[in-house]
DNA sequence: TGAGTTCTGCATCGATCGATGCGGAAGTCG
DNA sequence: CGACTTCCGCATCGATCGATGCAGAACTCA
């Protein structure tokens, strides 16, 4: 196979896409699908609207490319907090990533999955129902992942892996909308060690 | 004093002022401020802008005027949540109310208070700020209430009023944006009996 | 009845929305 | 070089945004 690199025809793009996919990202992530204007976005991107849409597709399609960026960027914590030893041990490494990348002091405060598209108008409805299924994913594979500490005897038989999914992705969100709302990282920290302190609730 | 009510002179309103509120209230809460547009919120209120702004003032003043019906209205039982004897009744109660507020069959899911605008544009900048007051005004009321427990002794002197509150709250935001995505209310409400079964988180 | 007040239907405002057409600039090829 | 391909700056599209001017309708007063 050609691994070599062969410069397209025609003239080369005059920007970086990555770069200015992440501007777009954070444009989205502060100010959600909706109240991101073309006008915002290209400003921040550094390109024009004609560079955005032969690069990007429109701009439905500039938030699903931007929020797969988001998903492997600041939320691969994610991942990581998945393949954690123990169920407890996920749900703190979740909660706490949550906690970092919600309130970072530079960059926008909240969770781009909630509050890039929650309620909206007939416009933004593409974006609202891809959150939502970018949130069912996340519950989904935390669920499967509690299932599996069921089986291995990391978490007692009695422990229902649905509600205790459903329980940090709930905390999750809350933390999101605290963290929009400009609460400080360390209080939400200590209430979330609090909240985990149940754990495994039964 | 005069309790004779005495018809205002001029042409009298040709539409009842409430129910458009009420009307304006629902497109508010299912789209949020801005996706709900005008044409929009006009349509359902049955009245013509101009008569909108006649009555209510402009877009923000009538969100800001539907919000608080909201407080009275489907949000009421925060306030009866607050009266509860104990600590724990009201913890209990909000979430419920919670629960049954975001879920209800007829009428849009989640929570105005969240998801009318978390994050917005310039436009909507009025709109959120209002948002984040509100809920900022829940979360003392919550901990004042919390901290009389205290003192009551109804709650332990090592108990964390502040912490508390936050915790409630956060579930309850939490929870606002599951049944934003359409999660059901039993599910929910299995997860929050299960959330406070280690209450007060000590 | 006539004066004064208020409400409403219609038309429309300038600004902004997302999106595109076009022609020239800037490259890779033979 | 000349042919071909791609990218970009500029202008602009129709639709919609929130908001308003105006004239007549509908009412309370004296």
């Amino acid at each position: 196979m050609e691994t070599e690199k062969r410069r397209p025809a025609g003239r080369p793009r005059g920007f970086d896409a990555d770069e200015a996919l992440e501007r777009a990202l954070l444009v989205f992530w502060e100010h959600g699908y909706e109240g991101a204007s073309l006008a915002t976005l290209t400003e921040a991107m550094g390109i024009s609207t004609t560079s955005m849409y032969a690069t990007f597709g429109n701009k439905e399609e500039l938030f699903r490319k931007a929020l797969d960026r988001y998903t492997e960027g600041p939320s691969a914590y994610v991942t990581r907090a998945l393949e954690k030893p123990t169920a407890f041990d996920v749900a703190t490494a979740l909660i706490a990533g949550t906690i970092q990348t919600t309130t970072r002091p530079a960059g926008p405060h909240g969770c781009l999955g909630v509050q890039g598209a929650l309620a909206t108008g007939d416009a933004g409805r593409g974006a609202r129902d891809l959150l939502i299924g970018w949130r069912d994913d996340g519950y989904t594979t935390l669920r499967d992942r509690f299932e599996r500490a069921v089986d291995d005897g990391d978490l007692p038989p009695t422990a229902d892996p649905a509600l205790l999914a459903r329980y940090v992705t709930t905390l999750g969100y809350g933390i999101a909308v605290q963290a929009a709302s400009g609460i400080a990282r360390d209080e939400l920290q200590e209430m979330a060690d609090a909240a985990l302190r149940g754990w495994p609730l039964l």
